[in-house]
DNA sequence: TTTAAATGGTGTTAAAATAACAATAAGTCT
DNA sequence: AGACTTATTGTTATTTTAACACCATTTAAA
């Protein structure tokens, strides 16, 4: 084999962190592998990119196999492309999170047949290849994103309760002693990004909340105004 | 051709902005293509990455070729895969960036061969492939990595003025009207990272300025103490 | 040797942001 | 009606930030 054409026994591929947020907790959709390597492992969703198409589709492809879902936040984190990191042969792959609200998620053909589960962020074990420093990766730059820019809502519903949106920061930044509830509401609030519903929580077996929505035209404006989003 | 082969049928390649601080300017490294595609123009020193090869080694390989250094930052950006961003195949590109002592640099058989020149960041023309675009990134992160790590300090000369630490962030942070001299020097000195030398600037024509020295291990001390840096 | 030219070096204050803290309100359930 | 559960709200001390101007020290030129 000439060496130009070693250069070309090699593939990539990308795998998504597909973050979700219920029941308080942050969580991360995982497929079970039905084939070698890894057989029967827990894994990133991801596959190899197709010879005519984008990273950026690629991924976005593996998502809506998976879950059905099409735009929604994706982010490209990083590429991991240690030489041994694939037992077949040398396959680097992109890795890219998305957040996607777990209301919308059902449950596919493909997540189906990978038998895909949501798996609680603190309860993941040992992944295949190197998912395990993939996923804290992209749990970090999660982390840093959500502080910097309003992502924290694509994993919410449209309407939600500031409590709810207290713990998702809470549920992502792990801060050693909880967020202040009446801090966190007033810089929330003081924003002006968020609009108050006539509508309260329903269903609750206490003084329900009332409903707000992120409005995202507002927060566009606010940018170009110079506006910068920090938590 | 098999579908499978089709995978293997592309390649990776790394490229790197080697930014260097020079004259109170940001300025980048590039090379001069001498050969097809692109042939005559500028940009961005990369290479393919070698089957046998990680990627973190691929950049700084071609870091230490075109400069003679090693053991220098270097962080992966991000990985620009669009279809058709080069012209001869499918080659996706891992982008990294690296930060160099201008002093430090000589001038490689490789640098000589490749014509490199140093170029102000505010002169950088029409690139090669879509390294403008990977310098817009690389540029981006660079931005935001100099205000919460000390990686400024790996453009400087080991013994440098605050006068000149300044002009380091102005240049790369470009702020609408420069930075207050006096709250600068403050906020600087109140982090107790660097340390005063005895020596102070010598050869110029006013008042010599006194040198510093940034001190990498109180840093880390601090750091292990739950210090960030931020500027 | 005096003076001009150039950059180095320094402190205060008002305003804004942050952090710490607890009591009442509004629903449901029994 | 009373117990239970979560929602909602404001004040204050502390810290951080931003705005601002003058004297000091050296070299070079007159």
């Amino acid at each position: 084999m000439s060496e130009v054409e070693s250069f070309f026994k090699s593939a990539f591929s990308v795998d998504n962190v597909i973050f979700g947020f219920d029941g308080g907790e942050l969580k991360i959709l995982l497929i079970q592998r039905g084939a070698a390597p890894f057989k029967g492992k827990w894994a990133l969703p991801g596959d190899l990119v197709y010879p005519n198409e984008d990273l950026d589709t690629a991924a976005a492809r593996v998502l809506e196999q998976l879950t059905g879902l099409r735009n929604v936040y994706l982010e490209q984190v990083k590429t991991f492309g240690a030489v041994d990191r694939h037992p077949l042969g040398r396959v680097i792959t992109i890795a890219y999170y998305s957040l996607i609200k777990v209301t919308d998620y059902t449950v596919t053909a493909a997540s189906f047949a990978q038998s895909a589960k949501w798996h609680s962020i603190s309860q993941v074990g040992d992944l295949a290849f190197d998912h395990n420093e993939i996923l804290e990766s992209c749990l970090k730059r999660l982390k840093r994103k959500v502080r910097m820019t309003p992502v924290g809502f694509e994993l919410l519903p449209p309407k939600f309760t500031l409590t709810a949106l207290q713990h998702l920061y809470e549920s992502i930044l792990r801060p050693t002693k909880g967020l202040d509830k009446r801090n966190f509401r007033k810089k929330i609030l003081s924003m002006n990004l968020l609009v108050e519903l006539k509508e309260s929580q329903a269903g609750v077996a206490h003084r329900p909340a009332k409903l707000y929505q992120f409005d995202r035209e507002k927060y566009e404006e606010f940018v170009a105004e110079g506006f910068v989003f920090d938590i």
